[in-house]
DNA sequence: TCCGACATTAAGGAATGCTG
DNA sequence: CAGCATTCCTTAATGTCGGA
């Protein structure tokens, strides 16, 4: 579509033998039109009428009379070419600027207590610009030399200096974690230690790769990587067959996801997730949904479907049984238990008492400074809040109120607590009934 | 609910590399 | 050095989210 409207824009722009097409405010198109509409490579410098192709660049190059690639326009004035030229440099300069720039920042890094980094400071342009024979060179810095003196010196380095060197790259490292927000615990993965020893290894001047390097190429070749590491646990389903878990839950933004994973002895794999928001959870869209998958690891592997025993999956279970006999439809037992706590919770002798904790900790929440109020009493320990589908959650509620019993009365029978304005609303006072009465607490 | 600051995505274009 | 392919970068469009 869009496609199509911009070509045929593009043909407009050419009939009028006009250089607006292209955004690019570029120097280069007050000398050369396009020659043919579909190809932008493919110019035509207005001045001689040569055809050029290897686009915008050069027809620069043309005009600018800078040999190697075409031809030199030979009715170009002393002033185009300066022009063109000047545009050639500005970009060069421009990139230079940008290199130039990162490598100062590079120059600004100064390992406290490195001896040998005037030294290292003198070899840096060495490494910048990599020779062919680089590329043979064994992955561990070439010059033996260097590299040798340099270990030498390492392992004679004494413990100060050390200690000096080491402090100071950690707080490079921390300003980074710092600035881009780095979780603190990426710090432990493993992979960041291999990056770590693979800088220290490349030795200076190591080039980080480009936001886009990092999530094209490498990104792709990552994922092909694991997913061929994966190939072990798929050898592992053919061989022992596996089972298929899945779960349905609503994120931070209420957009309802499905989730499946499979599970062998190797191990549990995420196989895939759907974002089902839009899609009723109806019994024949898991069982679809899940069977497709099933087609994907191949039906003689899977041994077994685990579920949550919402009524849906159930209808689905009754699905894949007509399909697929030989599979079983398993139910999760900690939904089972957590269905059991709830049956329990809703037999009339417990289920005042929860709603009283309910409310009474609703309250609570609900507004910052009895919040802060109930965690000056209780030492910061908060109350385990309820949360609606895990039933045992309600348990432990009650539970964490019982631990909490006496700082909790002592809480609302203080003035902090009736200076609050709040205390006087109906809530409030309800709130303070709940904790009062001997009947809540006795059940 | 509207705005502004960012983040993300998609597409276009420039630069560069390779080959005959 | 022309022609084509590929890589890289920029820009524009679109989406997201917190705060007034």
């Amino acid at each position: 579509m869009a496609g199509t409207t911009s070509s045929s824009a593009s043909n407009a722009m050419s009939e009028m033998g006009s250089s607006l097409k292209h955004g690019s405010g570029d120097i280069g198109w007050e000398y050369a039109e396009l020659a043919d509409a579909s190809n932008l490579d493919r110019l035509k410098c207005k001045l001689c009428g040569k055809l050029v192709s290897g686009g915008i660049y050069r027809i620069k190059q043309h005009i600018a009379h800078i040999k190697g690639n075409v031809a030199a326009c030979k009715k170009s004035s002393d002033e185009d070419k300066a022009k063109c030229k000047n545009a050639i440099e500005e970009a060069k300069s421009k990139k230079k600027q940008k290199s130039r720039h990162e490598a100062e920042i590079r120059q600004e890094v100064i390992v406290e207590g490195d001896e040998d980094n005037e030294a290292s400071q003198g070899t840096r342009r060495m490494p910048h610009t990599l020779g062919p024979m680089d590329r043979f060179a064994s992955p561990i810095d070439p010059d033996s030399s260097l590299d040798g003196s340099r270990k030498m010196r390492q392992q004679n380095i004494n413990d100060a200096l050390f200690k000096q060197r080491t402090h100071s790259v950690h707080q490079y490292l921390a300003r980074w974690v710092y600035e881009a927000g780095i979780p603190f615990h990426a710090i432990d993965s493993d992979s960041f230690k291999r990056f770590v020893e693979a800088v220290g290894q490349f030795g200076p001047g190591y080039r980080p790769p480009s936001q886009y390097q990092l999530r094209e190429p490498l990104l792709k070749e990552e994922v092909d990587r694991t997913k061929s590491s994966l190939k072990k646990q798929e050898e592992e389903w053919d061989l022992n067959g596996c089972s298929i878990m899945t779960d349905a839950w609503s994120d931070r933004k209420r957009r309802s996801i499905m989730n499946l994973c499979i599970n062998c002895a190797e191990g549990t794999t995420f196989l895939s997730s759907k974002e089902a928001s839009d899609e009723a959870h109806t019994g024949t869209y898991i069982f679809e949904y899940v069977d497709k998958c099933i087609e994907e690891i191949g039906p003689q592997n899977v041994v077994q479907v685990v579920t949550d025993n919402a009524s849906n999956n159930m209808a689905a279970g009754n699905l894949m049984k007509l399909k697929r006999p030989n599979i079983f439809w398993t139910s999760c037992a900690t939904h089972t238990f957590n269905l059991m706590l709830q049956g329990i919770g809703n037999q009339p002798r417990f289920k005042g008492v929860i709603e009283k904790a309910k409310s009474f900790t609703i309250y609570i929440y609900a507004h910052h400074k009895t919040l802060a109020l109930m965690r000056k009493f209780t030492k910061k320990r908060d109350i385990v809040r309820p949360g609606v589908t895990r039933f045992a959650t309600a348990f432990l509620t009650l539970q964490s109120l019982m631990e909490k019993k006496n700082e909790l009365r002592a809480m609302i029978t203080s003035d902090e607590w009736n200076a609050r304005k709040h205390a006087k609303s109906v809530k409030g006072k309800t709130a303070v009934n709940i904790v009062l009465s001997a009947s809540f607490w006795n059940g």
